[in-house]
DNA sequence: CTTACGGCCTGGGTGC
DNA sequence: TGCACCCAGGCCGTAA
């Protein structure tokens, strides 16, 4: 599940492979995770990949006018952009062509190069979008800070006046962008946090403490090229390496680094969570609650649940969820 | 206004 | 071998 070390990760290797190259055509597959496919066909042929960025967990490749026009271009105008967001099993890398498409790839730009970049993503939770560069400034307004570039004084401000949980703080990306459950439990154990806290219940002091732990987690483990859980591999089809550094996330019943006692996993902001109970204490009476394992909870509560709510039809929840996606889109 | 929570999308993995 | 179920992240609608 690629999370800002990831994403970073693959941000450089595209920067290696595709940056510089015009994008000569475009075939799109399944469609339904792009936002105006139309869009994409329309404006990409002709456009030169002029930078590639990171925002949060999002990919930018920056667009060039289109031909004919980049001289009338002035300097100060943004670009447009293909915006890319990974989901949780999204790829994209520069391929031969020669290469036979993959189950699923959906979505396939041939480069001045004679390769082509592509866009594999089996679940489809990610996300491509056409942005103009008037629509571009708004739709990255709503995110909040670069984890890596915030300051330990805006940081403990932003977590400080919240009373949510502090692992959803961390993962609300409107608070910090490009943080996910894999770091936020991770920059927890280090800083001794336990992720049901209150954010408004943490001290300066632990604040500072946290946002160094988030720091120093996400720099290391770009350093290693990313965590590979499901399968996670960058542009060069090459796993990461900082999963063997978790000291939290996936460890339940495993020992704890520093004291020895077991990890255990809580739902928190409905993500799974892994913690030391004895180095993150929490809040009043919530241990006494995680400690029923999640499982025997769910099937006590809602037995056979599962039969009726799959019964409707598949197409239409698709197309719906869509529709919803398209209406926040258009919102200023 | 804030926050909490259930549900939904998809398909790989798991366990019966 | 088949099949039901769980789970992941992001986001929505609803409720308090």
């Amino acid at each position: 599940m690629p999370e800002l070390p990831e994403v970073e990760t693959v941000v450089r290797g595209l920067r290696l492979t595709v940056l510089g190259r015009r994008i000569l055509s475009v075939t799109l597959r399944k469609t339904d995770f792009i936002d105006d496919p139309s869009l994409i066909e329309l404006h990409l042929p002709g456009r030169r990949i002029e930078a590639v960025e990171r925002y949060g967990k999002f990919m930018l490749l920056r667009l060039s006018a289109p031909q004919g026009e980049e001289n009338s271009a002035i300097g100060d105008n943004a670009p447009a952009a293909l915006l890319v967001h990974l989901g949780m099993t999204g790829h994209i890398a520069s391929t031969a062509v020669t290469e036979p498409w993959q189950k699923h790839t959906h979505a396939s730009f041939a480069l001045d190069d004679g390769r082509e970049l592509r866009y594999t993503d089996a679940r489809r939770f990610g996300r491509l979008a056409y942005l103009s560069a008037e629509l571009l400034p708004a739709e990255l307004a709503p995110f909040g800070a670069d984890p890596l570039e915030v300051t330990a004084d805006e940081f403990a401000t932003r977590i400080r006046s919240r009373h949510s949980r502090i692992k959803a703080l961390l993962l609300d990306q409107t608070v910090l962008r490009g943080v996910g459950n894999i770091y936020a439990d991770e920059s927890l154990w280090r800083a001794k946090i336990h992720p049901a806290k209150a954010g408004a219940s943490i001290s300066k002091k632990q604040a500072a403490v946290l946002h160094r732990a988030l720091q120093d987690v996400l720099k290391k483990a770009i350093v290693m090229r990313g965590s590979s859980i499901a399968n996670f591999v960058d542009g060069e089809g090459q796993p990461g390496e900082y999963q063997q550094h978790h000291r939290a996330y996936g460890r339940e019943g495993e020992k704890c680094y520093r004291c020895g006692t077991m990890i255990r996993r809580a739902i928190v902001a409905g993500r799974s969570s892994f913690f030391c109970p004895k180095c993150q204490r929490g809040p009043r009476g919530f241990l006494a609650i995680s400690s029923t394992p999640e499982k025997s909870k769910r099937q006590s509560a809602i037995p056979n649940r599962k039969k009726t709510a799959k019964s409707s039809g598949k197409k239409t929840k698709r197309a719906a969820g869509n529709k919803l996606r398209k209406k926040r889109l258009k919102k200023p």
